[in-house]
DNA sequence: TCAGTATACGACCATTTCTGTCGGGATTTC
DNA sequence: GAAATCCCGACAGAAATGGTCGTATACTGA
């Protein structure tokens, strides 16, 4: 439980590839499944999806592939996460205008749903940047977004 | 993704439920399951998981059934989740003795590695008195542990 | 001591979700 | 036009999840 779908693992790991290497124009789907060994057919389709959410910019033909669509300062996990597997939910039941059929009884999913906040936050506060520096990447990081409250 | 799973979203409404009636000197599975139109056998192999770990007494027979074992304030969202679900992870490979095939070219774990910790740390915060306090939580809980700093 | 109420626990099945594959089609480059 | 590449829906296999059943065991109270 709470844990993240390998699509979207693999989501990650290739955006962090393509922000490694800004240098080339764009990198095929093969090229980076092969540069981590994940299945390529499904890596393609992961990369579909980025592109079809406005994350990535494709190219067809020779020498095509795919590109970062904007900086990687400013694309967060939470976009990628949210391309990949959808709206997200810490708890079954939204909250919104479609709630949980136990709702009357169930006074737990509101505190929850503060939770679920948080963790998009947190989320949301790492760039795909982030994920390139492996070095000290915990004091660069609180350098940029400075602490996060939380208020639970 | 990064979801609960009901048995864990059971759980929480559970223990919430005893901490609730802190008068009655038990309840039985059957109690709260129909408390909350939950299926009673389910919640009663999650009850019974909850009392291996230590978060609730058991007594069998007459009158018996399931009691808080410790404070309600000292009972963690954390432990109940990691008591039904197991240890938890939010990326597949766990950095751990047993690192994932993909190890040598992925240096993504690191960075999730810490979401991971930061989630658990949110989790931990909560306990299940937090989630009795439906009116004003944001303000108790802030007062209770005073902000988190997350050093992402 | 016996009947009734409850927990304990393993086996099992049904459903859903996730992962991965296939096949055909459309685009771009050379 | 041929090769490389993206696009995308359908689908099969695998795993996780949700839920049920049967039985054994423990406690209570009459
Ligand atoms: S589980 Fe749906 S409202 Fe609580
Ligand atoms: S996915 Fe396993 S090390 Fe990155």
């Amino acid at each position: 439980m709470l844990k993240l779908t390998k699509k979207a693992d693999y989501g990650l790991m290739a955006l962090k590839y393509l922000a490694e290497h800004p240098e080339t124009p764009a990198l095929s789907a093969k090229d980076v499944a092969d540069a981590y060994g994940i299945p390529a057919q499904l890596l393609a389709k992961i990369l579909q999806l980025l592109t079809r959410n406005g994350l990535l910019r494709s190219h067809a033909g020779m020498n095509g592939g795919y590109a970062l669509a904007r900086d990687a300062r400013t694309i967060s996990a939470y976009e990628v996460i949210h391309a990949i597997d959808g709206p997200f939910f810490i708890t079954s039941c939204t909250k919104g205008a479609k709630s949980c059929e136990l709702t009357p009884s169930c006074t737990i999913k509101e505190p929850l749903a503060r939770v679920n906040d948080t963790i998009a936050g947190v989320l949301k506060s790492i760039s795909i940047q982030d994920l390139t520096e492996h070095e000290q990447p915990a004091a660069r990081a609180r350098e940029a977004h400075g602490l996060v409250a939380l208020t639970l």
